[in-house]
Parts: structure tokens; C-alpha cells; sequence
DNA sequence: TCAAAAGTGTTTGACCTACACCCATGG
DNA sequence: CCATGGGTGTAGGTCAAACACTTTTGA
């Protein structure tokens, strides 16, 4: 259980060209003619991370939506997230992280990966927020965590599981959470194309062939050939069988494991 | 793409974060629900929009840059940006057309997209400041424009072109601005195969199938035939021509225009 | 022996590449 | 005429979709 790491995505739209980064952190430094204006000179909007929280569940994707207590928008569903804190001297991508555990108590088998910011003046209608909005894929395997926090919560938050779909009308949304919603679904069906972020999406580390096509059959709406998904599976990513079998009526199914990326895209 | 795991990552690092102060009472409102805690309890970073200034210039692709006159990185290069004003209440996208405007005196014939959002706590020494970085495609018949409104500049920046390639070892780059580079560079490459940007880095609104077929071959970084170009341009894209004609050696060069999208990548 | 899992083989069509070759047009 | 622009035809390769079929395995 303990294996699977926190992966944190890179940028979003397509991009073939893996680039290895090592952490940015020598210089320091400013932006361009900063010194004229000291920062001073502009008024500071709030930071927050959203974090749109997905998981397969019954067969459907779906992310984790919190009901507002509070005006504005008491009674609409709104995406997690909170405030960057400024003090801790985070990065993004850790308080993304932060904020996920905090309101899942995940802190492994999930991949981050920042999606877009959102910073309309009215966006919140109380004061200028900017948000920068994160995806999370959780596996199946930690959802019950994830439900036992919810329902222990600290202030008794009331949250639910909603179908990511286009058609977002259900629910009504709170903030332009509709839209970081609609943008989220086109990433997810652009990227599972070119990058092997459907394994982040299994129930398990380890995972049949058929958990594995599901999810792909899930995200892009549509069936699949069995015998020609694991084929082109098999030609892209390393999967590799760890011996272990799943019983059931027929043949038993071969455990899998994820180990590599074979070829580019 | 397995290149860029953890970066927000291994719980090794998350350490240093001081999660400690536990501050219960108030802390903890924080999640999700902003009307709790009155926005005004976590501190604010300063906020601005990075804009990659993309054109072709002696048919390669450049990017603009501004030397830095003061410290921090005094001497060195920087992407040009600034702050978002939030008195005025403009959509970061407005700032970012904004500050373009301000920088380049352009306003029109310009694509500009949001790239990504760099936020590390030690990005500027001076004070956390969070950049929305975008990148902009201009035409080359606007490039004299720019280079005049740079050469009058108000105040007299130093400005100038350098090439956007992965090694970017020539210019010493202030703050993550490298990171924002190669950034760019990887967003350019995917996006120009399924997406009709290669159109805004033409010389002008009309165009010959060479310039067309340059444009590619620059960002793409190889030659092409240029039957097979057409025939697949044609083949994805509206192109008319209008009628002119460009003399040269032999026969004359059509003058076309792009006038939508005929299939979708 | 059964039923499901897993894998093989093959056909078809789409599309990309390369190259050969055509016609058009203005100087 | 020629040089270039613009376009067609086509052969070879890769790849994906679809379908038929075989083999494996535990109950």
C-alpha cells in the first residue's frame, strides 16, 4: 500500500517532451521592473487552491464537491480549497497538496497536477480571490478513507460525490466552479490519450486487465476491443503480471502492475 | 510521463513545512469554506502576469526580453510583466493584453493563452509574488511597431530578441524565468499539431504556403515536403486565397487567408 | 468440462511519408 | 525557354479497428 507516491503533474495541455526538472530553487529572484513600483504600490488579491478531487465510483468518474454552509452562495456545491498560507512559505504545488490532505487525509497513491487559474474581479463577490485550481486522481483503494474523514469531519462538512460530466445542471455551483469543472473534464480526456494518468485512477496498485480498460472506457465515454486495448497497452506502458491471481467463475485474472513507459507519444 | 514526479512530492520534503501551528480554532475554518474566515487573516502575495512575447525574426523563433536594471538580478534578462492592478478590477487576461499593450503598443493581432502560474515561496527574494505567465504569438508585420515603441521606450528599457530553445544558457535569466521558457517552448511544440497557432506567427493576416509551411518547420524544428503540407493543411483548415498575387522568379506566389478549422485533430 | 481470461492472426481502412511527375505562370 | 509555384498519383509503411479464433486456467 505504501508504494505509490505522489505524483505532481506537470503543465497541461499536450506535451510529448518529458523534461526531468530539478527543483528551482538557486536564484532568487524578481520579476521585471518590480523595484520602480515596490510591490507595495499594488493592492493584494487572496491566494487559494482549488482542488478538483476525482475518482471512479460506481462505473462513473466523479469529484468530490463540499455544500456551503456560509453566503455567498450558502446552499451551492463548491470545489475544496483554501488559502495559500503565505507565512509557510508553501509552494503551489504544496499547498495543493496540504489542502488535499486536509480535507481527504490522502497523502499518497495520488497525482496533482495544476490545471489553470481563475482570477475574475467577481469571482467571489466579498473580495478579490485569485484561485489557482489543481486536479487530483485518487485510486479506488483509498476512497473509504477518504469517506470516514469526510463523515468525522472536524466541522461536520457536508460532502458528496457528483458525476463530472459535461451537463453539470444538478448541482448548482458555487464561484465559476462550473467552468474549472468543465475545464477539468477536457483535460483529463486530452491527457489519458498521451500520458498514463488512468493508472493513478485504479482501484489498487495492482489491477486486472479489465480495471484497467474500464477506466479508459470511463474517461472517454466509449467501449473498447479487449484484445486490441491491451495490445496498444502493452506497446506504450511496461505491464508487468506480479504472479498473483484474482479468482472468479473462469480463468482466474492476472494481477498487474504499472512499471514504465515504453514509448512516447 | 513519469519525468516530473514529485515535486510537491516525497514526504521527505513536505517536512520542512512548518504544518505544525496547529492553531485549531481558526486555522482549521480555513478549508473550503472562505466565509469563515474572513479572507484578511492569511497574509496576500503580490500578483502578476509573465508574458512570453513570441515572434519569428530571421526565421527563428524569438522572444522578447528586458534587461533588469536594478536588483534583485540586476543585469539580467527578464520576461516582461507586471502587476494586476486590482483596484481596477481587471480579469488576469486583461492584465496580461494590458501589460502586452504596455510593453509591445500592441493590441490587436495577437494571440495570447495562459501558460501556467509559478508561485514558490523564494521565486523573488524581495516579497512572495505569485506570476500568472502567458505567452503571446504575434505577426511579424507588427514586429517594426514594437521594436519603435521599445526604442522610445518611456522609460528606456533595454530590450531585445533572443532565440526559445532549450538551451538557454545565453542570457542569464532573472527569477524561475527559465523554468517559464522552456515552459513555453514544450506548450509551442504540442500545441502547433492540433491547434491553428502556427497562424499567428505569420508575417501577416495573408500569407504564401511557404510562410505558412516556415512557420512550422521553425517551431517543429525539421523540414517538411511541402506537397504533403498542403494537402494536410487543406486537408484540416480553411485556406482561401484572395485573389493577389506575390511576384518573384517564376511563377507567383498565391496570397492566401485562413478562415477556420475544417476538422478537428 | 465449462466459462471466462488472455492472447494470436488477419483483414480492412486511414493516414503519413517519400518520391515521381504533372501543369501553370510570369519573366 | 526556364524557374518556381502549385498540385496529382501512388507505393510503402505504420497503425488502429474489427472480427475470428485459439489457448490457458481454476473451479
Amino acid at each position: 500500500m505504501g508504494q505509490k507516491k505522489i505524483k505532481c503533474g506537470s503543465s497541461g495541455e499536450r506535451q510529448k517532451i518529458p523534461m526531468s526538472k530539478k527543483k528551482t530553487g538557486e536564484g532568487h529572484l524578481l520579476k521585471d521592473d518590480l523595484s520602480n513600483y515596490s510591490a507595495e504600490k499594488y493592492k493584494r488579491p487572496s491566494l487559494t487552491v482549488d482542488i478538483v478531487i476525482c475518482a471512479i465510483i460506481d462505473g462513473v468518474l466523479q469529484i468530490l464537491l463540499i455544500k456551503r454552509k456560509h453566503p455567498p452562495f450558502r446552499g451551492c456545491w463548491a470545489i475544496p480549497g483554501g488559502f495559500v498560507d503565505i507565512d509557510k512559505e508553501e509552494t503551489l504545488d504544496e499547498a495543493a497538496f496540504r489542502e488535499l490532505k486536509e480535507e481527504t487525509g490522502l497523502d499518497e497513491g495520488v497525482y496533482l497536477e495544476q490545471l489553470k487559474t481563475y482570477g475574475d474581479p467577481h469571482r467571489d463577490p466579498r473580495t478579490r480571490i485569485i484561485t489557482v485550481a489543481y486536479y487530483a486522481l485518487i485510486a479506488q483503494e483509498f476512497l473509504s478513507e477518504v469517506t470516514k474523514k469526510l463523515k468525522a469531519g472536524d466541522d461536520a462538512k457536508e460532502a458528496a460525490w457528483f458525476p463530472l460530466e459535461i451537463r453539470l445542471e444538478k448541482p448548482k455551483l458555487a464561484f465559476d466552479h462550473k467552468k474549472i469543472l468543465s475545464d477539468t473534464l477536457i483535460r483529463l480526456r486530452g491527457k489519458i490519450e498521451y500520458a498514463p494518468i488512468a493508472f493513478s485512477l485504479l482501484p489498487k496498485v495492482t489491477f486486472t486487465w479489465a480495471e484497467l480498460q474500464s477506466v479508459y472506457e470511463i474517461i472517454l465515454g466509449r467501449k473498447l476491443l479487449a484484445s486490441n486495448f491491451r495490445r496498444k497497452m502493452q506497446s506504450i506502458y511496461m505491464i508487468t503480471p506480479t504472479g498473483e491471481k484474482k479468482n472468479g467463475f473462469g480463468r482466474p485474472k492476472s494481477l498487474l502492475e504499472w512499471t514504465g513507459i515504453k514509448k512516447n507519444l
